[in-house]
RNA sequence: GGACCUGUGGUGCAGCCUGGAGUGCACGCCGCCCUGUCAAGGCGGAGGUCGCGGGUUCAAAUCCCGUCAGGUCCGCCA
């Protein structure tokens, strides 16, 4: 039907009869006798001379047979790729008549993101979308390929399974052979892989769909991909490899440069220098521990465990509105204030421009100097509070302050490992695990899992990339004895053991091989790479912040007779 | 569950604070003109439930209340 796509007619083609096909994007009509019709597909444009009259309009779909010949001198467009080029002689067969769009299929035109996914196939047709779905493929055929590489045997697991009542909402689908049950959809294909590895299947992946029914964020929609793996008889570092390879073989596919060596931290570190276990390293500036020099303040404001500055380089030029707005940040942010210091120079000495200037003594003046390195025209804020707190509200306010949005290059990967084994502790005061219950304590913390759980370290890890989290993972527990203590630790006893995880924990007596894995989010990781700080971006059919998917209408009502046939009745919602 | 922002011809905006005739801009659309344009150009034209409902007012796109939709964020997301 076609012999060449539209954008990839070039002077070498001149004198061939071509046949392109593809939608018209501009017409540029001369009276009756000259007109210009651009053919667009995914490639380019390719620009039709028509000698005469024709009557095409915007998006009509066309075949068109003409003969590639060089533009005349001074007509040439050097904005196109086939801009030394044109077609002439042109037999134009219209395949499909189209009305106008309700927006132009043109990058140029910002159109309001309900329109777009209402008409989400012209949508597709931009140049972006374009692009944004076809990085997204090369993406994932770099991932496959790494994976591959590495002896990895992709498995699919089912969608339709049990509910894991652990972690995130799922999804439930009404069963009609068994009416009055429930499959859930995998929040993702975690107990299945663990079972691969019981099965045999040393090195595992997929990239998985994983369904969660958790609110929707500008980087989380109900499904996304993972790029999900799990491998048997291998040490953390050996899986952290894995993935490193795929996801810098990812970055060169997608950027044309591989990123440097993956810089590793701890959590504790990360926390404390960054304020986050995500933390975006393409800038400096982190938390500086003022907490010792203000021990013994007599600031009300600073009396407390802890206390942390960020130094703004040229900050001091903020004004009193701005400043009034970070404060409100903080406060939002759970702070009980915030406080600033505007670095000043007077006759070659260092001073300080603040409201709580005056309480402070010198030498805590001089600390808050010193401590920060800073210099006239700097600003240094500082939060006091409980440690994980200050540590919050700074490295929220570091992002705020320093950040650049996510897919701003360079691509600094990190991986952030040993987290704490359980994070903080539920209503009943049990410890709740931060990765999940089955993941491996830290081996020099095992002593611990009784007399001081909360400072259990896991073998657990993140992979972080710009600040935005990309997936963990972690060793896994193999071993009956050290789950039971875990379990015992988190109070799950037996029988709710066998409830929730029988099937894993019976399957555990057969067998099963050391093993760990990792997980990371395909969506978000092209995001990035395509620019995008909205996963919906490189998404084909997203659905809005509400979960409405605005081109089908879902979700909808079903008919009486197949809620009948699944034997579900909806019932009136509770006020 | 909560906070904030947005909603005006097909599209993107301005108008709203400080109420006074659906007023304006750009693109698109329709018609006519135009033989080298390329986000073509010229002339003319059509196109509106100012998201929806209520209130205040002589008078509401504009002020107030409610509601719906979209977005960003908090909670939530092992």
């Amino acid at each position: 039907m076609r012999t060449l796509r539209c954008g990839e007619v070039r002077p070498l083609h001149v004198g061939e009869r071509i046949t392109v096909c593809g939608w018209v994007g501009k017409r540029r009509e001369h009276g009756e006798h000259l007109a210009f019709v651009d053919l667009r597909d995914y490639t380019g444009i390719v620009q039709c001379v028509v000698e005469g009259s024709v009557d095409v309009r915007s998006e009509y779909v066309l075949q068109v047979e003409g003969t590639v010949s060089a533009r005349p001198s001074g007509t040439t467009n050097d904005q196109l790729a086939t801009g030394e080029v044109e077609l002439h002689d042109c037999v134009v067969t219209v395949l499909n008549a189209a009305e106008p769009p309700p927006f132009a299929v043109d990058d140029r035109v910002e159109v309001d993101e309900p329109i777009r996914l209402k008409h989400r196939y012209i949508d597709l047709r931009r140049p972006k979308m374009q692009r944004n779905l076809r990085l997204r493929a090369q993406v994932n055929r770099a991932i496959r390929l790494a994976m591959d590489a590495q002896d990895f045997c992709e498995i699919e697991t089912p969608l339709l399974w049990a509910p894991t009542p652990e972690g995130s909402r799922e999804f439930a689908v009404p069963s009609r052979l068994h009416q009055g049950k429930f499959y859930s959809l995998p929040q993702s294909p975690q107990l299945a892989k663990q079972l691969l590895m019981v099965g045999g299947f040393d090195r595992y992946y997929q990239i998985a769909r994983c369904l969660r029914d958790e609110d929707l964020r500008a980087d989380r929609q109900f499904e996304f991909s993972q790029l999900d793996l799990e491998c048997s008889f291998v040490t953390e570092q050996e899986i952290r490899a894995f993935v490193t390879e795929a996801v810098l073989d990812a970055a060169e596919v997608a950027t044309g440069v591989r990123p440097g060596a993956v810089e590793t931290i701890t959590w504790a570190e990360a926390i404390d220098q960054y304020g986050t276990d995500k933390p975006d390293l393409r800038f400096e500036m982190r938390l500086i521990d003022l907490s010792a020099d203000f021990a013994e303040t007599e600031v009300k404001a600073f009396a407390a465990p802890t206390v942390k500055a960020l130094k703004v380089e040229g900050g001091a030029e903020f004004s009193r509105s701005r400043l009034d707005q970070l404060v409100d940040r903080a406060k939002s942010l759970g702070a009980k204030g915030l406080a600033w210091f505007k670095v000043t120079e007077h006759d070659g000495v260092l001073g300080v421009d603040s409201p709580l200037d005056r309480f402070l003594t010198d030498a805590e003046r001089a600390a808050v100097l010193d401590r920060t390195g800073a210099s006239a025209g700097d600003l240094i804020v500082i939060v006091a509070d409980e440690y994980r707190l200050v540590c919050s509200v700074l490295g929220t306010l570091r992002v705020d302050l320093g950040g650049a949005p996510v897919s701003e290059g360079p691509y600094r990967y990190v991986w952030v490992v040993d987290f704490p084994l359980f994070d903080g502790v539920d209503a009943e005061g049990r410890p709740e695990a931060a990765h999940h219950a089955f993941t491996m304590p830290h081996p020099e913390d095992l002593e611990r899992l009784e007399s001081d759980p909360l400072s259990v370290r896991a073998q657990s890890y993140d992979l972080v990339l710009n600040g935005w989290e990309l997936g963990s993972g972690s060793i896994r527990i193999h071993r009956f004895d050290i789950q039971q203590r875990v379990f015992a630790a988190m109070g799950i006893d037996a029988e709710e053991a066998e409830l929730r995880f029988g099937f894993l924990l019976g399957a555990f007596k057969y067998g099963a091989p050391p093993h760990g894995g990792f997980a990371f989010g395909i969506d978000r990781l092209v995001a990035i790479f395509a620019g995008e700080n909205n996963i919906r971006e490189v998404i084909a059919f997203p659905k809005t912040q509400s979960g409405a998917d605005l081109l089908t209408g879902a979700p909808s009502h079903l008919p009486a007779a197949q809620m009948a046939e699944l034997g579900i009745r909806p019932v009136p919602k509770a006020t």
